[in-house]
Order: structure tokens, then sequence, then C-alpha cells
DNA sequence: ACCTCGTCCTGGTTGC
DNA sequence: TGCAACCAGGACGAGG
């Protein structure tokens, strides 16, 4: 599943393959991509475009184009950026044509995946109203976080999910950060003292410093633009690991469902 | 304003 | 062995 470190090691691996190319030809195959709009108008809106810089914002990839416009990505679950054509991969999404005679390619199994083609003084405003603060960047602070979770009577695991509280953590790195900070999942948000606080804060740095590191984790269909895997999988402190013993203390981690969404961690020394 | 839940998707796994 | 049911979860909209 595509997050925040996943993301991250798509974009450096893609850059370079992008970054000062033109969209010499672009097909779209599947409708659902680029809904509600039409995918063969938006690929005839991309024929032309030449690509200044790939960036992210939390888990959307940003094409930045010389024209202003942006091309946003975003893999939700099963998608992948491949530096190669995929021809006869039935899971090919879309296809760019380079102006150097190499393609890049969208492929996406479960057709979760985005593509939005924004104006200038369109994408600052969409991704506002989205995302909160970039975690791994020096304005996230633990005051910051405090205050993004100030009031909230959600559990941790719910508040942290959510993309407005901070930007790019997913299912994964949600319970490796509260494995690492050593807070029960299901603490209600608003309610850290300042020293959990402070330790949440470290410990999502870590995650997802980690992660990026590692490339990201492989569990299925996650790959890096060359076909490889990350190896973040191999990190896990709870992600998981029902009934596999705490790193820490040795307690059998547990599972649990918390919004919808399975959660691991370790019934005595998250508190 | 905040929170929870259902929905969209497909392929791999589980259970009868 | 075959097939149905279940499971995985990011974002969003409906409803409480």
């Amino acid at each position: 599943m595509p997050e925040l470190p996943e993301v991250e090691s798509v974009r450096r691996a893609i850059a370079p393959a992008l970054e000062g190319r033109t969209l010499v030809d672009v097909e779209i195959d599947d409708p659902r991509l680029t809904r509600p709009l039409d995918p063969v108008e938006v690929a005839a809106e991309l024929r032309g475009e030449r690509v200044a810089r790939v960036d992210r914002r939390g888990k959307y990839l940003i094409v930045r184009f010389e024209s202003g416009r942006a091309l946003l990505i975003h893999l939700r679950m099963t998608g992948s950026l491949r530096a190669d054509a995929l021809d006869g991969d039935p899971h090919r999404r879309a296809l760019l044509a380079l102006d150097d005679s190499t393609s890049v390619a969208y492929k996406d199994v479960r057709r979760f995946g985005t593509w939005l083609l924004l104006e200038l003084d369109e994408l600052e405003p969409y991704l506002a109203a989205r995302l909160g603060e970039e975690p791994l960047l020096p304005a996230f602070t633990a005051k910051r976080l405090g205050e993004s979770l100030a009031g909230r009577r959600a559990p941790l695991k719910a508040a942290l999910l959510d993309q407005r509280t901070l930007a790019g953590l997913g299912n994964i790195y949600v319970d490796e950060a509260l494995w690492y900070a050593r807070l029960q999942p299901l603490r209600e948000a608003g309610t850290l003292e300042p020293d959990e606080l402070r330790r949440l804060h470290r410990a999502i740095r870590k995650a997802l410093e980690l992660g990026v590191a590692r490339q990201g984790s492989t569990l299925s269909t996650y790959r890096l633009p060359d076909g490889s895997s990350g190896t973040m999988q191999r990190e896990f402190k709870a992600y998981g690991r029902t009934g596999e013993p705490c790193d820490r203390c040795g307690t059998e981690l547990s599972k649990t469902r918390i919004g919808g969404r399975s959660t691991w961690y370790c019934p005595r020394c998250q508190r």
C-alpha cells in the first residue's frame, strides 16, 4: 500500500526519467483513472507537455509541467509507475511515450488510483484542503502535532490516518509509529501529554525515515519503477505480526480493528 | 464541526 | 476438488 515512503521512493526513482522530457504520446485505457473526466480528452491535454519537475505531497505524486499545469497522481492501493512500456500487461492502465523514445507505464490491478490534471492556480488549494503538515519537513514539530490532535476524541489510530492531521501516513506506518511511541492505538487523540506528543513526533519521523531508507515495503503489489521490491517489510515491529513476540517486551502482539482497519499493537508496552 | 461507516475494486486466501 | 465468502485499505461522501 503506497504510503509516504513508497510514494517518495517512486518519486526519486522516476524523476530522472521524466524531468526535461516532453510527452509525445499519452494513452489512457481505463475511464476510471481520470473520472469524471473523459480519459481521451485528458490524454489529448497531456500531449506536448514538458515535465519540469516531479514532486510529492503526502501520498500524491505531482508531475509539474513547464506550462504550469500539474498532473496529480495517487496510487491508492495497487498503483505503480514503471520505467518500462509493460507491453502485454493486462493491468496497465496508461502509457506515457517520451521524446527520448523511452516509456513510463502506469499499472494498477485494483483500479483505485487516480490521475488529475490541474491548472497552476488549482493545485495548491486542492492539496491544502486535503492535507495537513508534511511530516518530514522541519515545520512538523511536536507542538504542531499537538495542535492538530487537540480536542479530538477519535482514537489515535483514526486521527493519524486522517490526512488532514498530517500527510502521508497509512495503515502500515501508523501502526509502526504507535509501536515506536509506545502508545495504544485506541487512546483518545486529544489526551496526549507533552511527553507523549514528543515520543509520537519522533516515532512518526523514525518510521517514515526508515521506510524511505528501505524504499518502502513490498507485501504484494508495491514495486519501484524498475520492478524491484522495497525491503521495509523486514523491519516491521507491529504491522501484520499477530502472535509474534514484541521486540521490546516479548509479549505476544495483538490484532484488532479500529476505524475499519486492521491494527496491530503490543498490549503490554503500548499505553 | 467532528466522527463513523459504506463504497469502490480485484486477486489471493480461507473455509466448507 | 470446487466454489463462495472473506480480506486487504485510501479517499470520499452520506448520515449521525
